[in-house]
DNA sequence: TCGGCATGTGTACGCCGTCCACAACAACCT
DNA sequence: AGGTTGTTGTGGACGGCGTACACATGCCGA
């Protein structure tokens, strides 16, 4: 009858599950893209490893540990997105240009996966952390930087470049990012969440417009 | 032996309660003060009423219809906290200066309030909702409007004033708003919640006045 | 006065996170 | 090879949560 006892999910057939910590953090992401970090529910991430609700605490001390282990691979995922769209910026002779554009590759990239992995992103923000000089390469993207470290480096160039003064540079990543940041959650919970994309869109450049006049 | 039988809370002595929908509420009110919406415990609040949990379900359909109660009681005392520091201003003869310091007062309300009464405002702000041409009254404040519409009559004095240009008036709401949310959100869970008071002050200028300019 | 209806109670269910005692296994040391 | 030890997963239990259903209470209007 039970012939799915043969196949390994959820039953496997050794005792032991060879890399249960990577199979719970990524069914916990799993579970934040679909649905938030409300939805990271320690027994379901253990039922989909098909393991015994306990033996999660093997690997991680509590549900809310486990939330931050997911919450660190979303921040991880958006360092890559705006790594991403950086990548994609059309290099320019000359050096403000580059700068400028690469200050919205930031931001657009943050806006973008905002839209597009919202569940993440709300995971990547619900709960306090401090990411300035945080060191965790869980949290960063392929050039080793977090998502606050990239918009810091972006403005590090924006200096260089002269367009952005250097008196002006000291706290210059909580203003962009707060304008984004609000932004972002205006479109996924706020009032902008039924507006549609062009009217989105339209508003991310505008706002980002007025970050670059008025860092 | 059971003295306390006579005190009202928790027992009470008649069976019916009086104003238990009311109670209930104020009780998730003070939950969500404290604790922000992850707070606001349904048998908690009936335990604070003295009543059995399942009395709530007279009043409230679930415990999300509860906690969206306590939400718009949270967006009416941001309402007020809104007038208050509009009703601060200093009049002053030329129009113009009178509607910057109109809409600055709102952005100084909103975030005074983030700071002060950080539960309320998670729990404002912990669930989808259209607010723009919402009618409800238990999230205005003393004028009848809610936040967002304080925010929009602060905008458009701006282009009374001829501050503002009307072209730039649609939308505008969502720019300002971006921008003072964000900067709400970071001081209370994200990298400035270890700022100084007069850090988060100075920037909360900076902010504003990239606001007032890049409209 | 009495019956109906709104309001609160009691009991129970399934879900959650978590604790404790125990079982299965891998690895290492004789 | 055989026993020991430490790690990893299991089983069972507890209290708390939201919530459903049946029942008790008592106010108010016919």
């Amino acid at each position: 009858m039970n012939a799915a006892k043969e196949t390994r999910p959820p039953v496997r057939k050794t005792f032991r599950h060879g890399d249960l910590r990577r199979a719970l953090l990524e069914a916990g992401i799993e579970l934040a893209r679909g649905g938030g970090p409300h939805a990271v529910v320690l027994r379901e991430a253990t039922r989909r490893a098909g393991v015994a609700p306990n033996a999660a605490y093997r690997h991680f001390s509590s549900h809310s540990d486990l939330l931050q282990a997911v919450r660190a691979a979303a921040l991880s995922s958006l360092a890559l997105a705006i790594e991403a769209e950086i990548a994609g910026v059309r290099r320019s002779k000359r050096p403000a240009e580059s700068a400028r554009a690469t200050l919205r590759a930031v931001g657009t990239g943050y806006l973008k996966f905002a839209l597009t992995e919202t569940g993440l992103f709300r995971t990547a923000f619900s709960v306090p952390d401090q990411v300035e000089d945080d060191v965790d390469t869980a949290k960063t993207g392929r050039s080793g930087l977090n998502p606050f470290q990239l918009l810091g480096s972006a403005l590090d160039l924006l200096v260089e470049a002269g367009v952005l003064p250097k008196e002006r540079r000291p706290g210059a990543e909580y203003l962009a990012w707060s304008a984004v940041h609000g932004l972002a959650f205006l479109t996924i919970e706020g009032p902008l969440s039924s507006a549609s994309d062009a009217e989105i869109r339209a508003l991310s450049d505008r706002l980002l417009q007025m970050v670059e006049n008025g860092l």
